[in-house]
This record gives C-alpha cells, sequence and structure tokens, in this order.
RNA sequence: GGAGAGGUGGCUGAGCGGUUAAAAGCAGCAGACUGUAAAUCUGCCGGGCCUAGCGCCCUACGGAGGUUCGAACCCUCCCCUCUCCA
C-alpha cells in the first residue's frame, strides 16, 4: 500500500491510495458491507457506483462463514466477487457493541457468537492473522472501543491496552495486508494526545481515530476529531471510525481526514430516511403519496433517474425488498457524490465554497 | 322451520360488575439511526377544554329498556351476522 499526498486546501487534503486492488482517491468514503455484502445490493449494483474500497467485519466474517472457508475459496475478494480495495475491521467495534455477550482480558476478547452462543477468541494476533488470511487490503489493529459513559480512569486503561494490543497488532502483521493503527482516549484531549504520540510512532501504514460516536454529544465528538486529527503524521492515510453525517464528513474533511466509514446512508436507507441536496427526506411520510418529483432532482443515480417519490414511499410502506435496494443505491450515490464533490473542490482550493453551498442546501429546509 | 355461537375503537381481537377511554396485533401519523446482533427501534393513535394535572367535560363496546351506589360485562325485548340440522 502506498499513500501520495497530491494537494491541500487549508486543512483539507486530496491524497492516493494504492492497493494491489487498484487507486483509492481520498477523501473517501468507503461503503459498509459488514457480511461480504452492502445489505440490499449485489455486487454488481454495488460496484456500478464506483466505489474504490469497502469494508468488511472481521468478527462477523470469523462466525459466518469463517475465515478458513474463505480463505479456501480463494480469499474474500473472490468469495464476494470484489475486484477493488477492501478494508476489514478487527472486530473492535464489537467489543463496543456486543459488549454484553464478552468479556475483556489483557490478552484479548471473548466472544459469545449472538448466532448459535459458541465461544470466539479474538485477540490482536488473531485478529490481524484472520484479515490477512482472507487477504484484505487495509486490516485495522484489534482495539478496544470504550463506551462513552465510563470514566476517565477507565477510558485511560482501556486506551493503554489498545496501545500494548497496537504493538502486538503489528507483530503479527506478514506483510500481506497494511496495517493501520487506532488512536482512542475518549472524550480527554490528553489521553488523545498521548495515544496519537505513541501509535504515530508504531509502523502503521495508516492512522484511525477510534471510539467516537459512541454516545457522546455531537459537540464533543467534534471537538475530539479536531483536537487530534491534525495530531496525526500527515505522510499518512488518516481514518475518522464510524462517521458519519454528511456534515460530519465535511467536518472531518476540514480537520484533514482522508477515510470515512458508516453504516448511515445503508441502514438508513433500509428504514426510509433518504440524504438528499435539499437535506434528508424521510420517505414514509405521508406528504409523499402523490409527490411525482424525483427523490432528489440534483442527482443522477439510478434511483433518481428512474422513480418517483411517490413510488419509493409506496414501495416502503408496503415493505417491498426494492424499496431497500432504491433507498441504499441513493443514499450511497449520495455519499460518494459528495466525496466527489469534495475531493474536485480540494483539487481547485475551494473546499471551504464547497462546504458552505452544500450545507446551505441541505440545511435549508425541504 | 329447529339447534347453537356471536355482535367491542379503521381492521383483527382480549375483556365478562368498579383499578376501562377499554389488552394485544395490524393499519395510520411522526421521530431516531454514526468502525451494522437493525428491511430495526421509539413515541402518538375517540373528541374538546384549560389553571396542562397522573386535571375536567363530552362521546363510545349492535338498539331500546331494566337491575345496581356503579354495567362493555347481569336481566328483558328487538335488530343483525355466522355454524350445524331439516
Amino acid at each position: 500500500m502506498k499513500f501520495e499526498l497530491l494537494n491541500r486546501d487549508g486543512s483539507a487534503r486530496r491524497g492516493r491510495i494504492t492497493t494491489a486492488h487498484g487507486t483509492i482517491e481520498t477523501p473517501v468514503f468507503m461503503p459498509v458491507g459488514t457480511l461480504a455484502s452492502v445489505k440490499a445490493l449485489t455486487t454488481e449494483q454495488l460496484a456500478s457506483l464506483g466505489p474504490e474500497i469497502v469494508l468488511n467485519n472481521t468478527y462477523h466474517l470469523m462466525l459466518r462463514p469463517g475465515v478458513e472457508l474463505i480463505e479456501k475459496l480463494g480469499g474474500v475478494h473472490k468469495f464476494q466477487s470484489w475486484d477493488r480495495a477492501i478494508l476489514t475491521d478487527s472486530g473492535g467495534f464489537q467489543v463496543f457493541s456486543l459488549s454484553s455477550i464478552r468479556k475483556v482480558r489483557e490478552d484479548g476478547v471473548e466472544f459469545r457468537s449472538h448466532i448459535d452462543g459458541s465461544l470466539h477468541f479474538l485477540s490482536p494476533e488473531r485478529s490481524v492473522d484472520m484479515q490477512q488470511r482472507m487477504g484484505v487490503d487495509i486490516a485495522m489493529a484489534f482495539d478496544e472501543c470504550p463506551p462513552y459513559g465510563w470514566s476517565r480512569e477507565q477510558v485511560e486503561q482501556s486506551m493503554e491496552m489498545t496501545h500494548r494490543w497496537a504493538r502486538r497488532s503489528l507483530a503479527a502483521r506478514t506483510g500481506r495486508s497494511a496495517l493501520f493503527g487506532i488512536v482512542q482516549g475518549g472524550t480527554h484531549r490528553d489521553l488523545r494526545k498521548r495515544s496519537v504520540e505513541e501509535i504515530a510512532s508504531l509502523e502503521f501504514d495508516g492512522i484511525a481515530i477510534g471510539g467516537v460516536a459512541v454516545g457522546e454529544t455531537k459537540e464533543e465528538m467534534l471537538d475530539t476529531m479536531r483536537f487530534t486529527a491534525p495530531l496525526l503524521p500527515s505522510d499518512r492515510p488518516r481514518y475518522l471510525m464510524g462517521v458519519g453525517t454528511p456534515e460530519d464528513l465535511l467536518d472531518g474533511v476540514e480537520a484533514g481526514i482522508d477515510m470515512f466509514d458508516c453504516v448511515m446512508p445503508t441502514r438508513n436507507a433500509r428504514n426510509g430516511s433518504l440524504f438528499t441536496s435539499a437535506g434528508k427526506v424521510a420517505i414514509k411520510n405521508a406528504k409523499y403519496a402523490a409527490d411525482d418529483r424525483p427523490l432528489d432532482p440534483m442527482c443522477s443515480c439510478m434511483t433518481c433517474r428512474t422513480v418517483s417519490r411517490a413510488y419509493l414511499r409506496h414501495l416502503y410502506v408496503n415493505d417491498e425488498i426494492a424499496a431497500s435496494v432504491y433507498n441504499t443505491i441513493h443514499n450511497l450515490s449520495f455519499y460518494l457524490d459528495l466525496l466527489l464533490g469534495i475531493r474536485q473542490a480540494i483539487a481547485s482550493n475551494s473546499f471551504a465554497s464547497f462546504r458552505e453551498a452544500f450545507l446551505s442546501r441541505f440545511r435549508g429546509s425541504e
């Protein structure tokens, strides 16, 4: 993996990551395909939207179908018939999201499978090994993502363990996949600073900000991100994990973030919450019942080119599978288009005005 | 013609003397969703009033009477459905 910085516009950066599965123009949004599938889309449909990288999840693939099987079938790219880049989360997020069925120890985390109750152990070594065996382009270090309510002491201890795990993750690297480290530290600036110093000092190919958007207020999230991002080394990709809304992405880019992932466009699509240039559209709302306009006249995605709001509402209200397909195609297109616009704006040194123009439309009432 | 069962809020369907403006589900209306245990979850859901309170007043469990301090729940008559036998 190689990262080149192409140009800057203020703190915003435009760059290019080169992998064995193509190049990735940054800033980039990575659609989330937890189970080697972006929910509601076939691989071909996903490919037609043009993302250069997607995210898969180690914990979920470990349970089903199993890393052994994926390896045996020729790797995770071949398995899902995807020839562009893949990044996997290490399972660190499941330490947070599945906290009720797991036990954290110094050596790793014991999970009770949410599927059948079977016992599974994830450690830095095992997680990195599995990610490499699946053949992903970018693997993530195994970390502990602490919940928002924790005391400063708990967050600090957790962070220090994540640091120890970071070194162990690195030691398990064979070179088959790039490996990113993850900064923790909750909402505490001094902890974030220490975490950056520690993680950045290690030989990671990129650095991620983790443990964000886990229940803290928007202000705390933005403060943490804005404080931490500039501390990250500029010669490596900076990845803000799990974020976020369109506004969050603009704020992230402005702070110098290069990579984002978030379930928001895909999950919200399935729940009928659609992003348009004029703001969010809750497609189930009665006011769209007879609305024959395209969802977003400014959008050129397949959904907006071919069907009306009235039809999208009809599909959603009737629980038609096509509702999820159309909505996911649109929301992902919206995110990918937003990032394309951001890259072009940075290239022409007009990010600030691009951001303002986008936000004034997006925040203006629908 | 005979025997039996039943009629409850937009629908299905609990309730069977007071704690019932009436369970639950559906439908309807709105909201949430941030490294996915999510095609999920939450709230509202007869009407009106205001000093907005676990407040007051209407209307409501096929219809009309009755018993009772009190009835969707008990009694009488009527109307209407459904099943079975002729």
